[in-house]
DNA sequence: TAATTAATTAGATATATATCGAAATAATTT
DNA sequence: AAATTATTTCGATATATATCTAATTAATTA
């Protein structure tokens, strides 16, 4: 569900020494003392591991008498092995990511301040970019003779032979009889 | 199976920006300047994000003419959280870990370099470890009278009394008719 | 009550790494 | 061949954090 838990989720399990924690705590529950003996590592250190795993939701405590028994939270780490199989839940990773933002740049860096296009893209994936743009200057639904087809096509670039090709060639817009139009 | 593999696969996906490029391969094939754009940061960080996640596993390239389309490896990331969710796995990554180095400590902690005891532990958990150390003075199937037992256990501790009751108590001595024996 | 002990917190340091700009590669178009 | 473009690599910097020691807190035993 929420993308920053899997982000807090990898950031958890991203140091070898709480991942061994982790090894241990799946067989036995242990304290902070035998696990930093275990570890030859401090207690403080532990704690400090310890607490980075509680934050997760992957260990959790339990006052024994003394000492503080620490134990797997199974059922968190099946739960979110289960959301990396899941379908959705990787897009939803990306929810907030601008899609568009690459177009936008490659509109930006082809186009005069004045709209009309610096020069036409080489690259078939910026020029699908251009022309998915400039086809929005036609609308739905009308036939457009050549004449009036090239009028609007030059205000984008001179070469108005070769936009209303590649126009055709992308699918983006259809001929028959000397009409033009979008589909 | 391998632990330095769990761990490699976890720190590739504990950055929120590598996260988001997963979620974004998982949608649709992008290059290094699409993603870029779309995440706001420069191509050079993308490349490098892109190569900790290929040296995981998780994204491969496939130069497509001009430029690198990559791709998330489904599969590997299934694996991976196929493994989180296996019993083996968690185990294995603490194999290499002294299991036996707190049972140490605690003796080391409270032996005197002739083997005696300074005191006798208050806490359970430590006294176990010293009960389990002096139980291997008797020889399994042997019945010891109780002057016997007292000799051996002074070697430990002036308190032999305390030291027979808890050894039972413990469940790793037996007695009958005053008689003593290991179980 | 005083002393001991487990655990946590705080502060300091050293290491890892995310990010950038610049340079180097590699491939493509003119 | 020269110029353009996508990508990677390199070097530098700033941030994050793993670890330690010391101090604090909380609980237990003497």
């Amino acid at each position: 569900m929420d993308e920053s838990q899997l982000l807090g989720f990898f950031k958890a399990l991203a140091d070898a020494n709480r991942l061994k924690i982790i090894g241990l705590l799946s067989q036995e529950n242990f304290t902070v003392e035998q696990l930093a003996a275990m570890l030859e590592l401090r207690p403080s250190t532990i704690s400090h591991h310890l607490s980075r795993l509680a934050k997760a939701g992957l260990v959790s405590a339990r006052a024994e008498g003394y000492y503080n028994l620490y134990r797997l939270e199974t059922s968190k780490l099946e739960s979110m092995a289960r959301q990396l199989l899941s379908r959705e839940s990787l897009p939803a990773v990306a929810a907030d990511v601008d899609l568009e933002a690459y177009d936008r740049k490659v509109l930006t860096d082809f186009s005069n301040p004045d709209g009309s296009l610096k020069i036409i893209p080489a690259q078939r994936k910026k020029l699908m970019v251009i022309l998915r743009h400039i086809v929005n200057s036609f609308e739905m639904d009308v036939r457009y003779p050549e004449p009036e087809v090239n009028q609007i096509l030059a205000r984008f670039h001179e070469d108005t032979a070769t936009l209303r090709r590649e126009l055709v060639g992308a699918g983006l817009m259809e001929r028959e009889r000397g009409k033009y139009w979008r589909v």
